[in-house]
DNA sequence: AAGTTTGTTAAGAAAAAATTTAACAAAATG
DNA sequence: CATTTTGTTAAATTTTTTCTTAACAAACTT
């Protein structure tokens, strides 16, 4: 009746993880990282560490692929690189703790954006200036450039806020507000 | 001296729109949105409404690229159609406030990560728990399964945790903790 | 230091995505 | 109801991205 054999349990064991790596590919590829990539995590996911030529077998890609993917993966703070002596090939293991990843991922995204933007308002913002203040200029140009002018200003709000988002993730502090809990249901 | 003419003035402040236009539609394109999206949202951000056929003239595209890129920014809450009696075509406004896109586009790809891959943990779980549970099986193998199960139980608090930050925004909650400031500087 | 193993980079091939062209459908006007 | 205007969808093209092949560089062994 219900009781396996070993064969059985384990094809039963690697449907489990197949789920699960399946899910975790699918949306790291919503991330903006490559099909390879989020393969590649997906599967280190599951594994202590793994080297270049364990990473070719489970996946079945070349030595270059995996290559960029894994630099790629380190870039984002999804995988880092071991060290173990003794051994020429180099390992790398896969961040387990998702609030680590989701930390290391959005914080360089949001920064990136925060940055690039609020550089383009303040720029944007310098030149309208000086048009509101010209006398001679005309009222239906002084107005466009103070109604764009006012909006750049309250977007300033919203890139403040999301720098403030970024730094109480990176401190910890937002567990405070919103704490990891052991939910049971 | 210093004094601008309306024609130099006009050149200013679509100098300063531009600089903003461009940024925002770089690091739209970071958003998974096609670069005609993301350039049309940014050009509609500084635009009370617009039509197919004024997006196709600022833009330069054509009118299903234009079609479909309304469409995806619909879907992702950056853009929402208007009803002008009167008219036959079809206008629509670039929603301005970025706490509203932040909420739209996040939440809708947290609550897709967090759906999926718990359901795949889920099944996972259950698929490991009769591994362990069954006395015939292979220590070796139980073991695995044991570990497998563990990692994945703890992943869960973390999708708790994302789930409840999508409540908070949501709810606006979270601006109790971080509120939105004016900050001079 | 020569030879071997391992990892990276650059150029090319394959695959995927974005955009346009063109055919179609839907809605409004006369 | 025919005609015109507007918007959508499907097929084809272009562009971009991803992956591989192959040449190269770096590091370890002996």
């Amino acid at each position: 009746m219900g009781s396996l054999n070993d064969k059985e349990a384990r094809e039963k064991l690697d449907f489990a993880k197949d789920q699960v790596i399946g899910a975790i590919a699918e949306t790291m590829d919503l991330y903006g990282v490559t099909p390879a990539a989020g393969r590649l995590y997906a599967t280190m996911y599951f594994e202590d560490k793994m080297n270049l030529d364990e990473m070719l077998e489970e996946i079945g890609m070349t030595k270059a692929s995996m290559s960029t993917s894994v630099r790629k993966l380190q870039n984002i703070g999804y995988v880092k690189r071991v060290y173990t002596r003794g051994s020429r090939k180099h390992t790398y293991t896969a961040e387990k703790n998702f609030f680590n990843t989701f930390m290391s991922f959005y914080c360089q995204q949001w920064e990136r954006e925060v940055s690039m933007n609020l550089d383009a308002v303040q720029l944007a913002e310098k030149e309208l200036a000086e048009i509101i203040n010209d006398e001679s200029i005309a009222d239906e140009i002084k107005e466009e450039a103070k109604e764009h002018y006012d909006m750049l200003n309250e977007s300033k709000v919203y890139y403040h806020w999301l720098r403030k988002l970024v730094a109480s993730i990176r401190s910890g502090e937002i567990f405070e507000f919103l704490p990891k809990e052991n939910e049971e249901t």
